[in-house]
DNA sequence: TCAGGCAAACTCACTGGTTAGTATACATAG
DNA sequence: CTATGTATACTAACCAGTGAGTTTGCCTGA
């Protein structure tokens, strides 16, 4: 790769995705800034003309992830055959697929919150608050649309197993974690489905 | 504070509480060992004298949380009133509990986890995943004792949604989670004891 | 059309401080 | 006298962030 084909992109995209792939990779406190400016091309100075700090810098991959991770999760739910129920199953199962890859390294939200529990002030600890919200949110709206009773606390109860599947599969770095906890959200919604039903 | 009265307790003891302590509120990238050397009051050589390495040290710290930390969720569930159910779900009210302390920082397993995910091989990945499946296997005892159906399954959708209640708090700071993930946890446990009584 | 200016984007070389880990020596107890 | 434990002082690498200066591309005015 010649030094104009890396400069097709603009400094600033290139730190992100150097920032995407070394913070999820190693983690925020085992990446080094200067390392971030070596994968990108650029050197620490013009980094640091873009962004203000590493903090800033860790914010900016949050930032990054937000919007193309929920998106990736409609499309899951939504290209996924059957009712809700099975269509939030079918999340937990393609994130089962996901985790399978030797790469796959958690959610970066989750173990962003993780290393940085010391600083709750944090900007990148906002930024992920709110992304998990979004989601908890999208799901509720989906069980509105359903007409279950009480969306929220389904909703809730789903990021539940979402996170914990999460978690556990980094843990155990075995992915029959998200399948069950895909058969415990799908069992969780479809019973509220057949309440609906009843009423 | 004299000499004596630190001697009072052996260093290598002293040592791990503590690397507890700093490797739990702050993380374990962000504490040095000249950190934790300082904190039990020895120098560093002595610190490296009991431990071969940081890595050795933080295998240590998780080693010594994994019996006091099985032993409080045991004390809590046989402590509660009422059916298996019940005592389930008393596990994540106390967790609730718990987490409405400012210092508290999540899961210290889950956490190192997510820290260390980049290192599969570290000694203290085993040592957490262990102690997860320890907690697991325990639940599910507690369910054969019940006579309830599947009961593997079962205790792994109540570390699901423990796990993720965990991580859940730690991202949002609201100790809600906990307790909507006990209600879901009671009512999965209650529905199997249901379909045991009915057979 | 082009000189001149200017700001954005960039580089090289550096600072002061921190990191994990160690060489050497000294003390104390059995 | 030997094994265990401790301290002082060090290394070599690495860290986040910066000072001073250079290139680039675009706008302006004659």
């Amino acid at each position: 790769m010649t030094v104009n084909a890396k400069k097709a992109k603009p400094a600033r995209e290139r730190i992100i995705d150097a920032a995407n792939k070394l913070f999820y990779q190693e983690g925020i406190r085992a990446v080094s800034v200067d390392a971030v400016a070596e994968k990108a091309g650029i050197t620490k100075k013009t980094l640091y003309y873009h962004f203000k700090s590493k903090d800033d810098l860790v914010a900016e991959y949050l930032s990054s992830r937000d919007q193309p991770n929920l998106k990736l999760f409609e499309t899951w739910f939504e290209s996924a055959e059957g009712d809700t129920a099975d269509k939030v199953e079918a999340i937990f199962l393609e994130l089962a697929k996901s985790a399978r890859h030797p790469k796959w390294k958690g959610c970066g939200f989750l173990r962003t919150a993780a290393e940085l529990a010391n600083l709750p002030g944090h900007p990148a600890m906002k930024i992920g608050s709110e992304h998990k919200k979004k989601f908890e949110d999208w799901l509720a709206k989906q069980f509105i649309k359903n007409q279950l009773d009480d969306p929220a606390a389904i909703a809730r109860q789903i990021v539940l197993l979402m996170d914990g599947a999460f978690s556990t599969m980094l843990v155990h770095r075995d992915a029959a974690y998200a399948e069950e906890a895909g058969r415990a959200a799908k069992s969780i919604v479809r019973a509220h489905i057949d309440a609906e039903i009843q009423h």
